[in-house]
DNA sequence: GTCTATATTACGATAGAC
DNA sequence: GTCTATCGTAATATAGAC
């Protein structure tokens, strides 16, 4: 019945009664994707959060940094894929699809976090940083294309270059739409995991 | 060396002493799409566009106006695809891979349009409006992908939703990346749009 | 058609009480 | 840890001269 109230049974995680930097981030990020970041005013949160504008200040410093926190819990996320073994042994072509396969549970485990960072246009220094982190981790999985192409993995006719981007245009595109069923443990939904990987692969694999 | 030629100079477009309605667009959305939307002030289309921030208002009635203006050109585009002979004649699966590929060239002859209503959140009644129509654009392309399905077409393990918003997230992806190529009359480049269809219909298409 | 000047409101952030 | 009150700035938009 109180606002506070109100806040926990949107997220069915009631235990806490005051905020730390870390829920707060959950509720600010889910504002920010409705209303985008610039779109999002203190107000805004405070409403959301039930707790007033100044308050929020007590727990972190700065609009910028709850952005900061965001987009870095997605990057670090994503970043962890490439150090997995499964990214670092084997044949390119079987790399790289285990490299989609692993960024597309994690874009869905970090839904939230990773669609603010798709969102991040460059206005802020923090918002530079994040695209800078996030064109390393896209040159390093066009590196594993471009080995599968040296490997003759690839089919003839494709475009390694093209076939990237379009590559990631799908994997990120299901932060558009992705929705996590229910209340289940784990937000990964195997048979979306499996559609991506099949539709990308069925175009860019060379069967021998 | 005036700021109204600095304006021409990057678009090579001089003629013209004053701005219209329309060239102010033009200037107007590839800012949007730099900043964001909500990012932008009237301040920064004044330095853009070389004139003051009230002078703008004299072309158009406020910011909203010229955002309902740039999505609008983008939703003719597209709608205008699905009243064209291929996309209403034939097999499902042909006219689907028709819409494809004039979806593709529209989003490369409208590319600042198209991405600036593919970055509309809802905040205002403009843009939901736009969400409206541009879910409309989707569901008449999904339905064609359901008759694909019916008619035997489609791959059998293909799930019909699922494969309507990969090939969505694919084409819309194309946005995020292209630029024409120097000064060309047509901004369409073919070697993506085939990269494109091929890459999703390898996906989809059950060759019989 | 463009300008300077300004009205008015909304924003991010802080001060200081409890 | 949260609140009310407020500061200083930047936002959209208008008024009226040229």
């Amino acid at each position: 019945m109180t606002a506070r109230g109100d806040r926990s049974a949107g997220t069915a995680r009631a235990q806490r009664d005051t905020y730390t930097p870390q829920t707060l981030l959950e509720v600010a990020v889910e504002v920010f994707n409705e209303r985008g970041y610039d779109g999002t005013s203190m107000e805004h949160l405070s409403r959301a959060a039930g707790i007033s504008k100044s308050s929020i200040y007590h727990h972190v410093r700065s609009k910028e940094e709850l952005l900061r926190r965001a987009v870095s819990h997605a990057l670090d996320g994503l970043a962890a894929v490439l150090d997995e073994p499964g990214a670092r042994q084997g044949r390119a072509i079987d790399r790289l699809e285990y490299v989609t396969r692993r960024t597309t549970a994690v874009l869905m485990r970090r839904l939230p976090y990773v669609t603010l960072l798709l969102r991040v246009r460059g206005n802020t220094d923090t918002e530079r940083w994040a695209l800078a982190r996030r064109r390393e981790f896209d040159q390093r999985v066009a590196a594993l294309l471009r080995q599968a192409a040296a490997e003759g993995d690839l089919r003839p006719e494709v475009d390694v270059r093209l076939a990237a981007r379009l590559l990631f245009g799908m994997i990120n595109s299901v932060a558009e739409w992705y929705r996590p069923q229910g209340e289940q443990d784990d937000p990964v939904d195997e048979a979306v995991v499996e559609a991506v990987v099949s539709t990308a692969f069925a175009g860019l694999r060379l069967h021998r």
